[in-house]
DNA sequence: AGCTTAGGTGAACGTTCGTTCACCGTAAAG
DNA sequence: CTTTACGGTGAACGAACGTTCACCTAAGCT
């Protein structure tokens, strides 16, 4: 463990970039340190870079890395008491970015309709949907039929594609001519009110 | 609406905030965005400040605004064909705060096991738990039994709590003595690989 | 046609950036 | 009691920053 204050300042560098989603440059980091000259704030930058918490973005830019967030993630700990320490668990900074690849290309999906509870989709969810136009069987998709969407698995047999429900009380739907594909679902997310 | 390429710019920015968690400066942004000219990127900037997706840190530093985040919402819409533009309108809203209500007590739990399957919560889904003892019957909980995780339905009767799966293969829970609750379920996302 | 609007270009410019250097004070190690 | 290591200071400096300007081109309008 460290024996100095750059958790301190650390943690106020997290505290800014959680207010304005951005790392200032080393001066406004002096003000935010209590420091009083750039070069103070040049080694600790090159601390917590070493340290793993910053580094550079294309451009030149600081950036923080997935360290640098602090995210509470609680594993099913089988034995024993769930402890605090055992909570970072790496590679996901927050919801959207874990649930969110491409955010240029995707939109999200109301769910209506019980067609694919048994695949835990129920209505009034959100699906992730990713904008493309080809896909591949065992997906769950977003088509385009009669005009509405319409979210399925996409499978193929012998005759070509063909939609499936994740319900009994439906059935397969076989597309009449082309199937218009609006994208791949890739997430899905519930609240509870 | 807009009829410029403003939005695949933007669109751009938001690919490249996503990955690296800061904005780059303004030679990097034209060559992001396949420009030719800082004073180009300067008007660009111009027209997304004025728009309200990006806006200027304490520091000087360019900043993404909440609106940055925003994720196009696609309506289920029953008429018409999803036209583009339907999606940009103002129905965007950010994954992490529709989801966390209250950050700071507010943790991730991956789910084990089948037991809740009936009410879409599958095994690999992480549900968003929000610490508390205190529960109302009907909400889903996350208990402590025997050192371990256990999510469930909360529910009464006249013998008192009792942990109840929604899964027809799995039985009630009585607690011993006393039903420790970690916390409630606030809501659940899931990933597709 | 002629005019206007709007996004983009390329160069110039003053400002600010982050680095570097010698130096200071404290605290642990020899 | 030195010596060393380390975090921080203050000034100086070249490089990079974002703005500004005149200009270009294409599209829309009358």
């Amino acid at each position: 463990m460290v024996d100095n204050n750059d958790h301190i300042h650390l943690g106020r560098l997290q505290d800014f970039y959680a207010t304005h989603k951005s790392l200032p440059p080393y001066a406004k980091i002096a003000d935010i340190c209590d420091m009083r000259s750039k070069a103070g704030v040049s080694k600790l930058v090159f601390r917590l870079k070493r340290d793993g918490f910053l580094q550079v973005a294309p451009g030149g830019r600081l950036a923080p890395t997935s360290r640098f967030f602090g995210r509470p993630l609680v594993g099913s700990a089988p034995a024993g008491f769930p402890s605090p320490a055992a909570e970072l668990l790496d590679d996901a900074l927050s919801i959207d970015d874990y649930l969110v690849e491409h955010p240029s290309d995707t939109v999200l999906v109301e769910v209506q309709g019980d067609s694919m509870i048994g695949a835990g989709i129920q209505p009034g969810d959100y699906v992730i949907v990713r904008k493309c136009q080809r896909a591949e069987p065992g997906q769950i998709v977003v088509a385009i039929m009669d005009g509405e969407f319409t979210i399925k698995y996409l499978d193929r047999d012998e005759k070509g594609y063909l939609l499936r429900p994740a319900n009994a009380h439906y059935s397969l739907l076989r597309p009449e001519q082309e199937l218009s594909i609006f994208g791949i679902v890739t997430g899905q997310f519930r609240k509870y009110s």
